[in-house]
DNA sequence: AGTAAAATAAACAGTA
DNA sequence: CTACTGTTTATTTTAC
């Protein structure tokens, strides 16, 4: 190795974190506190209040302080999923440490940790009061009483620290009121015990009737949600510029951050697949211009899977599952493309995949190695890697090489095939299954439903659900792990779901080139078995030349049952 | 510790 | 001869 690992250093096991819990709290305090004096200002200023009024206000203003605080968690909460924000491995130092091995060196980079974010943080802080206050409090160690320190609950928790309480009205139950909740009032300012549900009502209705005070407050909390709206927005927009800046230089630490927009499902299958399909071929976006930030990426979501580039050198961990790597790879499609992480996946997957990925299911050799530098900044940037052994450092379009090329001539799955204009590459489908026994690793669950042969969306989602229990706990949040419904839709998705267990039926016809027979006129060359024992089948023929025209779109060859029950390993 | 698979490196042959 | 393509062998890494 020693080859350009740029920013994959190896064994730096320290994960540096962004936001580290308590710092985001006491941000978010900060914020609150600066919110919470300014509405006080407008309320005073807007209209005078009768004493006790503004005294009642306060209390409201700390209800909305509260509600505030679960929007923002909310936010945090989504950050984290997205894995903006590394869950502090230094607070639930145990179990989470299941974090990816990669993850530190996504990290890793520069020094200091935790450094970059927090500078970014607090450069801007909220600017509904002048920002100098909120950054210097926030850099400021956590002693900083926040405002909402007195305000603890029964068992003396501050309120700060129990979005729990909050939480609940949004899981409310077909009974349930939004105001009402744990038993209380969760009007502003409010909370009055209220027995159940019916008593609550009266007590809305009394205490909460429409009068000058409950619209006063309501327009408080009109302003808060909108302060909040305003500081999302600008809590988004800045997360864009980082990951631009990031994107722009892939030296840098590379967070596996992604702009905000979790668009949930559905836009990933459509992003996907367009980008897939736009790039003409050939074309190899320069290194500089990979940034793509303004598209709305996603996630790496998955967690491990996407996170096991880098490595001190190779590292193919998860291709024991590797078949999920369509929809992986749809999934973290421009993830890969603008991070220099090194995908999860073998070689041998990846030029399958690129094979399959067009519509005649055959590449020419230097297609293939466009699709790599296309599709993976990280081919991008390691093209010492990929350089022919030789030497030429100097002829220019040589990317990807020696490995591909092996993989290649190495694999029986793949097929050359001439045709008029020269050779291209094909994928026996049936030798793809084959190579791969079952054996799987990862969470028995996994493990049992792949065997057990479930259907894709639940195999997938267990997939997540194992990545997601393994490293990112709160990954496990609903939004976020269905992402399996967008990928399939994807062509190719059905390659990864036939994959890992079933392999194709022998029809494996694995896609006759469905558009252009003709160019396979010439003759296939099967390559040799180094095993004589196989003579059962015909990888070669099966491929191109027989059974041409009709077979249908590849979604056909889905979920072919039977399995060669033979191994061959 | 042993093994299989994959990554990596490199030599080499054929062809345009 | 050079560049590209393709095959093959050897070694190292990694995962199991």
């Amino acid at each position: 190795m020693g080859q350009g690992w740029g920013c994959c250093g190896d064994s730096s096991p320290l994960p540096v974190v962004i936001l580290p819990h308590p710092q985001l709290q006491e941000y978010y305090k900060k914020q609150q506190e600066q919110l919470h004096l300014q509405l006080l200002t407008q309320q005073q200023a807007g209209k005078p209040q009768p004493k006790e009024a503004l005294g009642n206000k306060q209390l409201a203003f700390q209800q909305q302080l509260l509600q505030m605080q679960q929007l923002q968690q909310q936010h945090l909460l989504n950050l984290q999923r997205q894995g903006l924000v590394s869950l502090q491995p230094s607070q639930a130092s145990g179990p989470l440490q299941t974090l990816p091995q990669d993850l530190p060196q996504l990290w890793k980079g520069e020094g200091a940790p935790g450094q970059p974010a927090e500078d970014s943080v607090k450069q801007e802080g909220l600017d509904l009061t002048g920002t100098a206050a909120t950054a210097t409090s926030f850099a400021a160690p956590p002693k900083v009483s926040p405002p909402l320190s007195h305000h603890t609950l029964p068992n003396g928790q501050p309120a700060v620290l129990t979005s729990r309480r909050d939480s609940s009205s949004h899981e409310e139950t077909p009974g349930s009121h939004p105001l009402y909740g744990h038993g209380e009032c969760k009007w502003p300012g409010c909370e009055t015990l209220c027995e159940d549900l019916g008593q609550f009502i009266k007590h809305l209705n009394t205490e909460h009737a429409l009068d000058d005070r409950s619209t006063a407050q309501c327009r408080v909390q009109m302003q808060v949600v909108q302060q909040l709206e305003i500081q999302l927005a600008k809590e988004s927009e800045r997360l864009q510029a980082m990951m631009a800046h990031l994107h722009m230089r892939p030296s840098e630490p590379k967070p596996f951050s992604q702009p905000l927009n979790p668009v949930p499902g559905s836009s990933f299958s459509k992003v996907t697949v367009s980008a897939a399909d736009s790039f003409p071929d050939g074309l190899v976006h320069p290194p500089t211009s990979a940034a793509a930030p303004v598209t709305p990426l996603r996630p790496p979501g998955l967690g491990s899977a996407s996170l096991h580039g880098g490595g001190p050198a190779r590292r193919r961990s998860s291709d024991k599952f590797c078949s999920p790597i369509s929809s992986e790879l749809a999934q973290n499609h421009e993830f890969y493309k603008n991070a220099d992480v090194r995908p999860p996946f073998t070689y041998a997957s990846l030029i399958r995949q690129a094979i399959l990925e067009t519509p005649d299911r055959q590449l020419t050799l230097n297609e293939i190695y466009n699709w790599f530098t296309r599709m993976f900044a990280y081919f991008r940037r390691n093209t010492a890697t990929w350089k022919p052994s030789k030497l030429l450092l100097s002829s220019s379009s040589l990317y990807p090489q020696n490995a591909v090329r092996h993989n290649l001539s190495l694999h029986k799955c793949f097929v050359r095939v001439e045709n008029v204009k020269g050779a291209v590459w094909t994928v026996d489908e049936r030798e793809y299954q084959k190579r791969r026994p079952p054996k799987m690793t990862g969470s028995p669950t996994l493990v049992k439903n792949m065997i057990s042969g479930l259907s894709y969306g639940a195999l997938n989602a267990s997939y997540q659900a194992a990545l997601a229990e393994s490293s990112f706990p709160l990954l496990n949040s609903p939004g976020m792990l269905n992402p399996g419904s967008a990928s399939s839709l994807l062509p190719l998705s059905h390659d990864d779901v036939g994959a890992p267990l079933e392999p194709l039926s022998s029809n494996g016809s694995s896609s006759p080139p469905r558009l252009s027979p003709p160019q396979y006129s010439h003759q296939v060359q099967v390559k040799e078995e180094p095993a004589e024992a196989e003579e059962d089948r015909q990888p070669g023929p099966s491929l191109g030349a027989s059974n041409p025209s009709t077979s249908g779109p590849p979604e056909d060859r889905d979920l072919e049952e039977e399995l060669p029950g033979e191994e061959l390993s």
